[in-house]
DNA sequence: AAGCCGTGGGG
DNA sequence: TCCCCAAGGCT
């Protein structure tokens, strides 16, 4: 251990970061500014709830307008519970990961049904909904319930690695960086905590450049001290990704509707409607959803998942009214947007407007 | 328990 | 261009 962490006790550190955080912190939809939290306003919890799931992985400035949406069409936890899986799945398109979307009707339906319309406030508890892990729970616990939980996330993880100059590589370096964090969770205002750190991670202990000048902690860290900040936190090498495949199939029935599929719950885009195609691999198989004559696009789309590149042919027909397809179903036009496709069925669907 | 699961922005 | 990364969870 440092003389560092030494000099600067975890409560006065603690103490440090939530100034910092009462002078600076952001604005958020989904937050009690300092003037309500001072009138006694509380979080809601369906909102914080809401905000998290949505900021698993995903950064606040794609999320804002989801969750302004999401809020506006299902402004508490009944109305969400209530809704169509397919409004929902269509709401969420483009945000990514869906099983989250999934999860986040089925945790809502959980929480009116087995909890009278009340999210629970304890962390166990709050464990067993769909969709909430060990950072949700004790985020939510935290920011909703006040209670003194710790709070890891990718940003926590990185402050306390660079706080503490540990080397260790992510992810075994996790339960360190866990205990860490632990020793510096205050009783006093740990939901104001949690966030703090996190918007510490965000906006100044960044993953590249750090701006250790504006920084509350630096006389504290160890890494400032040593200038391994950049270095941290070590991460074991990443895979390269390969690259798949594939065909789908844009049918265009002469009234205008779109021949469509809902991809079944389980795997990649899983729970959302797309266009028929093929597999995706190094040799997809031609399989028209429909008897046509089909015309391929000269320029394939291009899309990067998680763990794989993906070149999609693209193929369009234009069919009779009276054709069943082998595949899919007929949408007509004013129930069916492109805006609710995730995005690379939405790219493919792009090509084929433009020619 | 390591792999699966999206997307858009930044360097 | 390409790789990296982001308030993770599930199996």
């Amino acid at each position: 251990m440092s003389d560092l962490r030494e000099r600067a006790s975890a409560a006065e550190m603690s103490a440090d970061l939530l100034e910092w955080y009462d002078r600076h912190a952001r604005a958020l939809p989904w937050r009690v500014g300092p003037a309500a939290r001072v009138r006694g306003e509380r979080p809601d919890p369906y909102r914080v709830w809401l905000s998290e799931i949505m900021l698993q992985q995903t950064t606040v400035a794609a999320v804002k307008s989801y969750y302004a949406t999401f809020t506006t069409r299902w402004p508490n936890v009944q109305a969400l519970a209530a809704a169509e899986d397919a409004d929902v799945m269509a709401a969420w398109a483009g945000l990514g990961y869906y099983a989250r979307a999934r999860n986040l009707l089925k945790c809502a339906r959980v929480v009116v049904e087995d909890h009278g319309g009340r999210f629970p406030g304890d962390h166990e508890t709050l464990l067993t909904l769909p969709g909430v892990g060990r950072y949700t729970a004790a985020a939510i616990a935290a920011i909703v319930f006040d209670d003194p939980q710790v709070v890891v996330d990718g940003n926590v993880e990185r402050v306390m690695a660079r706080v503490h100059d540990e080397h260790t590589p992510l992810p075994q370096a996790k339960p360190v960086l866990t205990d860490m964090a632990a020793r510096l969770t205050p009783a006093d205002r740990p939901g104001c905590y949690a966030q703090a750190v996190m918007d510490l991670g965000a906006t100044i202990c960044t993953p590249k450049r750090p701006a250790c000048g504006l920084c509350p902690w630096r006389r504290s860290c160890a890494a400032w001290a040593a200038g391994t900040q950049a270095d941290l936190p070590k991460k074991a090498p990443k895979k390269r990704k390969p690259t798949r495949h594939g065909i789908v199939y844009l049918a265009r029935r002469v009234d205008g509707a779109w021949l469509l599929e809902r991809r079944p719950d389980k795997g990649l885009l899983g729970g959302m409607l797309g266009w028929p195609g093929s597999d995706w691999s190094d040799t997809p198989a031609d399989a028209p959803p429909i008897r046509a004559e089909w015309r391929t696009l000269s320029e394939e789309a291009l899309h990067t998942f998680t763990h794989f590149h993906l070149r999609l042919v693209v193929k369009t027909a234009l069919v009779p009214m009276d054709r069943a397809p082998a595949r899919g179903k007929f949408i007509e036009l004013p129930d069916f947007s492109p805006a609710d496709l995730p995005t690379v069925m939405r790219k493919a669907f792009d090509l084929a407007s433009r020619g």
